[in-house]
DNA sequence: ACTTTACCTCAAGCTAACTTGAGGTTTTAG
DNA sequence: CTAAAACCTCAAGTTAGCTTGAGGTAAAGT
């Protein structure tokens, strides 16, 4: 019950996770630990802070591979420290953007919709899959397939 | 090759769909068709503007499912007309703004944490589970929970 | 007529992100 | 010391939304 050694029982209730999905993490390569005497699962405090990231980046809808991905890319594969954080924050808040801006010009759109009732086969933009929409991909997934553009 | 006997194949293109697609969704309920002699799907032009409002409704980051009841509320479960579409765009526009809300609030307690470098236990409005953003769900599902919750 | 598409059904497979269960061990509380 | 609670592993199941494949029939082009 020391403050630097966490078991999985405790992260979990404090992250408000299920000890599965800890596995399930750490099977992935998202989180670490190391083993005690009898086997089990023994966290730094550090975990605490790995795991609310990946909560917070999956609530801007990034995949779990996606936030391997960018925990891979820093120094040393370390827990992200503060300025980590704001590059990794500020990579997925420009996706988030992107995603917020195509869900306002969808709203927009449905507005006219709406208003006109259309959806005639030429004319309403919501109808048609070659328009404005179509260009601006499918949300969630806007930076993976810009990632694999770029590979 | 009449305007009002369409093929799957015809569908799916014209729709950007494959014809797997149209499968699923004739098996899921959400469109039908009658059958040929040689035992082959054939659709009334009708079947586009089902489709089209579906796909308009997944942009939206509605469910099939949601979709599906969507569509029985409507009277003679037929497909959805001005009014009809008016009323599923404007219930869909709904959960939508909330969805574009949540988001924004993520992105706005982003850029406080992107400046202050927190994620400090105490502090962190994206660390702590239980503030503001706890409230407002999880995004997509939002609709689904309320629906749940009125029965 | 013939050959190439297009279509049919049904079962199984796929991805993401987990959860559940079985069978067994370790810790912890009293 | 003992019993309950927590942990372990590994395989398989779950949901959504489709896709793929096998084995066979129908329709269309020339």
């Amino acid at each position: 019950m020391e403050e630097a050694n966490w078991s999985v029982g405790r992260v979990a209730k404090r992250c408000g996770v299920k000890v599965s999905t800890l596995h399930y993490y750490e099977q992935l390569g998202l989180i670490r630990s190391w083993r005690n005497n009898g086997n089990q699962r023994r966290y730094k405090a550090e975990v605490l802070r790995r795991i609310s990231v990946i909560k917070a980046a999956q609530k801007m809808g990034v995949s779990l591979d996606s936030i391997k991905r960018a925990f891979a890319g820093l120094p040393d594969n370390r827990t992200p420290n503060k300025e980590d954080w704001q590059l990794l924050a500020s990579n997925w808040q420009a996706e988030l953007d992107e995603r917020i801006n195509y869900l306002i010009a969808l709203r927009d759109s449905l507005d006219g919709c709406i208003g006109c009732g259309c959806l005639s086969l030429k004319n309403c933009p919501i109808y048609n899959p070659e328009d404005m929409l179509a260009e601006l991909g499918d949300g969630p997934v806007l930076l993976e397939k810009k990632r694999q553009k770029e590979n």
